[in-house]
RNA sequence: GGGCGUAUAGCUCAGUGGUAGAGCACUUCGUUGACAUCGAAGGGGUCGGGAGUUCAACUCUCUCUACGCCCACCA
């Protein structure tokens, strides 16, 4: 077949990866190779693909194509994240579409229509990633509430209720109230918003009065609505304006309500008035400050319910007027926080703000303004209220300790290493992981509660009875009334948690029986556990990578993965973060179709490196596609030529120079890129093999081989064709990885092929660095590009043909000129070279190495610019020379730098030195 | 309040204890049958400021400045 003369990634993206597979060569089955595994970041199932999954996808895809390249069983495990807060709000807002909502259903019918959805809209990220040309393992497609992982889950929560790791407690959680569940402190995301700051005055009660005569304490908050639960008053025990009240009672304005002032350290005397009212149900400080006051959870009082709308406390002492309003100001109603100052100014409990204006007059108002830092939930996007509910908690700090330890120890290497201190500082100051949500879909607790409250946790509900019945004592089931079940169902982030061993067939394997022995999934997670590495973005280090190492280490007693790579975001063009709001998304797909998978991938890579952002470059995407149409140009020459598909994995015998030459740059490029890679050196990768390609192959060899090509065939033109094919084919190899669409469709139009590029056999070119040729076309190199330059800077048309006469050459040189004659021609436009002394007359002089060629000039030479561009290479080398001799001749230098420095130094100046001389002998010359 | 990161050519970024590199942009030239999505040759940086260590610092240490991110209970 012929390539067309423009590379078009469209014709031929969707053809390979369909190809690929169906033939199932994203595993191949290699069972005898030492296996190598990664698991994929299950994207949510509402998800499409957007450019941080693409820097994501690419790096694992590198990574696995690599590995399987060189021959490893290379595992890439892929799923979907059921998501439960994202897709539950996704279902809900279709049914809103159609006036219906969730509570029109039952919850298993519900959650049947969220399955609906799953079957008809979920996933579409999983076709975008084939566009990418990712290539996991879809043949084991896995989803978080798949059977398998479903066992996973209920397993995991019942042994780590067992052994007392999971819990239930009543305590005060992050509350969504948009939502309505609980959720994790790492789903909130703290913003700061300009608020107010009251002062209100606490009336004491029984007549007490402070040492200053006042009869109220003064009290400041930017939460007066929290006010209808308050339950004390906390000063700092040594603060001497307060001490006399301690233990004294303040009557609450509005309630009515009694309570103590406090002795308390949280209090700060600097702040405010240094008195602080406290609100142990609504507020995570005056929680604590409550029990310290020896109120139990129990007795906290809570004013709010689930939609964060008051409700009367158990104590009845909110005012009728209240129940039902909502926290905040809402569609034009005033909210609690409203009526309460409103109503404790018209108390004349109201201590105003007091600022002057312009005039310098004191003017009064309802309150100081005030920067909040307020805490909102990541999903509903509301105000989260803390609230005292019963949730189940993972002891997180327990588990944290062998994860903390693994790092420490070297049985997890984080890349970059700075990442380790975030890892150590948050482990190390982790809190109860709140667990349970208050939704319909996702894993539902395994948790059963008897008449009288009493739990039972068991992976199946009639364990849950048999608990129940020898708990109780009943011997005849029938006279028992029944469990009820937990509702909640467990945060999505606890089964993802388990991704790196579930997977793998975990938990139906944990006891191998005779029965499944011969299982190959109890094989796959012996051969893939650990797994070699995590790759993912630094944003999800909490709520996935650093919970994968706690539950995997706990029940896998070993680490999920040996190495854990953290990439950071995507940023838009001006270095902000892409976000919808904003309208400054870049869509993946859109480059993908502008510019083709291959160059968008090359993008991700070259840009990668490690501990630093990528801003997003359209116009570095456009380079990496001219690229591709670069080797694809590149490889029609060689179709012209009949170059083709090498025959051999090992570079061929060769005699010519040119050839040994290019060997040794493949062996070293490959080296470049091997180190890079093991060192997840993504940019330095990139950029390898990229100047392999286009700098030496394309613009050096192909260019030095032409001649060889169209000459007499002694036999060198067919050499230099199996080598070039070798050294194509090796470029095809090594950067399939980065790109592997338009490799895959090289390697087949190259020649006949005994397999697929995606499992060919990555180089190992069993060659020498062949020292002397690379000196020999190194010199070519160098000798060529002077005599192009020296063109231009004398105004010489670059087409003209020359002559040189190289006097001084020895026969070394005269030898090696010899040998290049008609590359020096054909490249260098110097169609003679002689030995004898250059004839009178205008020439050009150039020095190379340690001799000098002169090149005769017809007609008249501009004697002005030869001078000054001698003149010019001359000042550059005597510079250099200068630094090396002034460094030599510091005594201190000699002595104490290292003995190859000053060698160095000393073989450079002597260059340095012969190339001066030369140039000023050429200058001398012209007078 | 802690922790971290970044400041290198007009832009986006690599980089090494021995006087700096890439891509894009820019300038000049070029239709020699792989490629104008190209080729050739160039211009352009006191490597954020200051101090220190060293024979030598863009590279190590400290400090300052600017920007960014993460964590944290300041009512």
């Amino acid at each position: 077949m012929t390539l067309d003369k423009n590379f078009d990634p469209a014709a031929i993206e969707a053809r390979w990866y369909e190809h690929w597979e169906s033939k199932g060569l994203f595993r191949p089955e290699r069972k005898d190779a030492e296996p190598y595994t990664i698991v994929n970041p299950p994207p949510n199932v509402t998800g499409s693909l957007h450019i941080g999954h693409a820097l994501d996808n690419t790096l694992q895809d590198i990574i696995i194509r690599h590995e399987r390249l060189k021959g490893k069983d290379a595992l890439w495990v892929v799923g979907m994240d059921h998501a439960g807060i994202a897709t539950q709000m996704v279902v809900e807002r279709q049914m809103n579409e159609r006036q219906q909502k969730r509570t029109d259903f039952t919850r298993e019918e519900f959650v049947e229509k969220v399955w609906e959805w799953k079957e008809e809209s979920g996933g579409t990220i999983t076709k975008q990633l084939r566009r990418l040309g990712c290539s996991m393992d879809w043949s084991n497609e896995r989803f978080t509430m798949d059977e398998g992982m479903n066992e996973a889950v209920l397993k995991v929560f019942v042994d780590l209720y067992n052994d007392g790791l999971i819990y239930r407690d009543k305590r005060l959680v992050n509350w969504d109230p948009a939502l309505k569940t609980a959720i994790s402190d790492l789903e909130v995301e703290t913003t700061d918003i300009k608020g107010s700051f009251w002062h209100f005055k606490y009336p004491l009660a029984d007549g007490a009065t402070l040492d200053d005569g006042r009869d109220y304490i003064e009290i400041a908050t930017t939460r007066p609505e929290t006010m209808l639960a308050d339950m004390a008053v906390a000063v700092h025990p040594s603060d001497d304006r307060y001490k006399s009240v301690i233990g004294k009672e303040i009557e609450q304005p509005i309630t009515g309500r009694r309570f103590k002032i406090v002795a308390d350290e949280h209090a700060d005397p600097e702040l405010g008035s240094g008195a602080v009212k406290i609100t142990p149900g609504h507020d995570f400080n005056d929680f604590e400050v409550g029990k310290r006051a020896g109120i139990a959870a129990g007795d906290m009082l809570n004013m709010l319910d689930g939609e964060a709308n008051v409700c009367q406390t158990s104590d009845g002492l909110v005012p009728e007027e209240y129940i039902g309003l909502h926290r905040f100001k809402k569609d034009g109603i005033a909210g609690v926080r409203e009526l309460v100052v409103q109503q404790l100014k018209e108390l004349g409990l109201l201590i105003p703000h007091v600022t002057k204006n312009k005039d310098g007059e004191e003017v009064e108002h309802d309150a100081e303004p005030r920067t909040i830092a307020t805490p909102f939930g990541d999903r509903g996007g509301v105000v989260i209220e803390p609230w005292l509910t019963d949730q189940w908690y993972v002891d997180a700090e327990t588990l944290a300790q062998p994860a903390i330890k693994a790092v420490r120890d070297g049985d997890i290497e984080i890349v970059p290493k700075t990442w380790e201190k975030t890892w150590f500082n948050w482990m190390e100051n982790i809190q109860p992981w709140c667990v349970s949500r208050q939704l319909w879909w996702g894993h539902r607790i395994p948790a059963w509660y008897g008449p009288d409250g009493e739990i039972f946790v068991a992976e199946f509900e009639e364990e849950a009875i048999g608990q129940a019945l020898e708990h109780y004592a009943i011997d005849n089931p029938e006279d028992f009334p029944g469990l009820s079940r937990d509702t909640d169902v467990l945060d999505t982030w606890f089964s993802s948690a388990l991704w790196p061993f579930a997977t793998l067939g975990w938990p139906i394997d944990d006891a191998p029986t005779p029965a499944n022995d011969a299982d190959v999934s109890s094989k796959t997670l012996e051969r893939h556990y650990p797994n070699d590495l995590l790759i993912s973005g630094f944003d999800i280090l909490f709520f996935w990578d650093a919970r994968m190492a706690m539950q995997g280490i706990q029940f896998m007693k070993d680490v999920p993965w040996k190495r854990l790579y953290l990439h950071g975001l995507v940023r838009a063009e001006d270095g902000s973060k892409m976000s919808k709001s904003k309208g400054n998304v870049v869509d993946p797909l859109g480059l993908i179709d502008e510019y083709g998978a291959d160059a968008l991938r090359f993008f991700m890579a070259a840009m990668e490196s490690q501990g630093r952002d990528i801003k997003m470059d359209d116009k570095r995407v456009e380079g990496y596609r001219n690229f591709a149409t670069k080797l694809w140009n590149a490889s029609r020459f060689c179709e012209t030529n009949g170059i083709g598909a090498s025959k051999t994995l090992s570079a061929p015998e060769a005699t010519l120079p040119v050839n040994r030459w290019i060997i040794s740059e493949v062996v070293e490029t490959q080296q470049a890129l091997d180190k890079a890679l093991t060192g997840l050196r993504f940019d330095a990768a990139a950029n390898t093999i990229y100047h392999f390609t286009w700098d030496r192959f394309c613009d050096w060899y192909l260019e030095l081989i032409k001649p060889v090509l169209q000459g007499d065939d002694d036999g060198t033109a067919d050499e230099t064709r199996l080598v070039a094919g070798w050294v194509l084919d090796q470029i095809i190899v090594m950067l399939h990885p980065f790109m592997p669409f338009i490799t895959e469709e090289l390697w087949h139009s190259m020649g006949e092929r005994n397999y697929d590029l995606i499992v060919a056999k990555w180089p190992a070119p069993k060659a020498e660095i062949d020292a002397e040729a690379k000196g020999e076309i190194d010199w070519l190199i160098k000798l060529v590009s002077e005599v192009r330059s020296t063109k231009v800077e004398l105004n010489i048309p670059p087409g003209t043909k020359m002559a040189a006469h190289v006097p001084d050459g020895d026969n070394a040189l005269q030898d090696k000129i010899a040998r290049h004659a008609a590359a020096l021609d054909r490249v260098g436009r110097l169609e003679a070279v002689s030995f004898d002394p250059a004839p009178d007359g205008a020439s050009a002089q150039l020095v190379v190495d340690d001799a000098t060629y002169v090149l005769p000039l017809a007609g008249a030479i501009d004697i002005d610019a030869e001078k000054a561009r001698l003149t010019k290479a001359l000042e550059g080398v005597s510079k250099e020379a200068k630094s090396l001799e002034g460094r030599l001749g510091n005594a201190n230098f000699v002595e104490k730098a290292k003995p190859e420095a000053a060698e160095k130094a000393r073989a450079d100046l002597a260059d340095k030195t012969t190339e001066s001389e030369r140039l000023q002998a050429a200058l001398d010359r012209l007078g």
